[in-house]
DNA sequence: GCCATACTTCGTCACCACAC
DNA sequence: GTGTGGTGACGAAGTATGGC
């Protein structure tokens, strides 16, 4: 199905509207009751001429200008595009009608059957972008996230991935880079990479990181295979991170992780299960994130697309009176 | 200023779908 | 069968707003 009255000007399309789409969707929700504020769009141009196709602007609350041609050429396209879509749109319409009239009838298992059809955002998204060339697509990964993605599984294929008591994220890759990100910066401003150059092999069976709290002179230290130290220096906004040798022997409430290849004792095996739940966790953390995003920017499509097919009913009825007055003329 | 309420954001859990 | 990603649901914490 083809929407061919609809051509969209992306001078502020979605997909780029990522980094802002926080702010411009609260902006949009902070008002009463998050009401999408279609009220914003305003029609420009009209020109309802008859017989030529008529064009009409439609300024969306996101910016963005949506060309709106005559309705007297083409078919109306259906509201729903895609046929995928519609039954997830409208099985969520009903569930949402259900629930407020007659919830207790609903099955729970049907409603987990509704739930667990509907697609990802993405997908849904992407459906809906390919049979209309206005809609944006949802990015597989965001090319401003390429370089530096806020997820740490992202990076440079880390082997480790450990998290202070501070909530910073260190990596350990393949060719013994040290990354460190700096989760209250989103992601990526404050991820850091570290080489070291003189690590040598690790030690035989163990990838280890020991992590201390913080040293006498107000640093961080991160102790990293082969006796060597990473240390968070404090002063200033920027965190600066050198390789040295200990200053101290091993400190209290360390935290050591090792291979599993090395596993021997009981805490051995515990702390390799906290490891890897952390690492789920962190993982399942970025991944909410980015689920949540996409929720945002696929319900700012809708709002979008629920503006441009406002604006085409309201040129329907008008038309539509225009009709009437032309076929049934006032006999007075 | 304090409190109550509503709203937003975030982390976590549980479940499911999918790829291997 | 297992691991992983996606997402709804839930609760906690933070924030905004209005009444006193």
């Amino acid at each position: 199905m083809t929407m061919e009255t609809i051509d969209s000007q992306q001078d502020g399309s979605i997909p780029d509207s990522v980094a802002e789409s926080e702010s411009a969707h609260m902006q949009m929700q902070t008002g009463q009751n998050s009401i999408p504020t279609l009220a914003q769009v305003s029609v420009a141009g009209s020109g309802t001429g008859r017989g030529s196709p008529a064009v009409t602007l439609v300024q969306l609350p996101s910016g963005q200008t949506v060309h709106v041609q005559g309705v007297f050429q083409t078919r109306q396209p259906s509201v729903i595009q895609s046929p995928q879509l519609q039954t997830v749109q409208v099985a969520t319409i009903a569930e949402a009608d259900e629930s407020a009239e007659s919830e207790s009838v609903i099955d729970f298992h049907k409603r987990r059957e509704i739930l667990s059809r509907r697609p990802s955002y993405r997908k849904i998204l992407n459906e809906l972008s390919s049979d209309v060339p206005g809609v944006p697509k949802i990015e597989e990964e965001k090319s401003e996230e390429a370089g530096t993605s806020p997820n740490i599984s992202a990076m440079a294929v880390p082997t480790s991935i450990y998290q202070t008591s501070t909530g910073q994220y260190i990596a350990i890759a393949q060719g013994e880079a040290i990354q460190i990100s700096n989760p209250g910066s989103d992601g990526v401003q404050g991820l850091q990479a570290l080489t070291m150059t003189n690590s040598g092999a690790p030690p035989p069976g163990a990838t280890i990181i020991q992590y201390a709290t913080q040293s006498a002179d107000g640093t961080q230290q991160f102790f990293v295979p082969g006796s060597q130290v990473v240390v968070q220096a404090t002063t200033g906004d920027m965190p600066t991170y050198q390789i040295r040798a200990p200053t101290t022997a091993l400190p209290q409430g360390v935290v050591m992780a090792a291979s599993p290849g090395s596993l021997h004792s009981p805490q051995q095996l515990a702390e390799e299960a906290t490891r890897k739940r952390e690492l789920r966790l962190m993982k399942n953390r970025e991944a909410a994130k980015e689920c949540r995003r996409r929720k945002k920017e696929y319900v700012k499509c809708l709002e979008s697309r629920v503006a441009v097919l406002e604006v085409q009913n309201k040129k329907l009825i008008e038309e539509l009176e225009t009709l009437k007055d032309i076929c049934s003329p006032k006999t007075d």
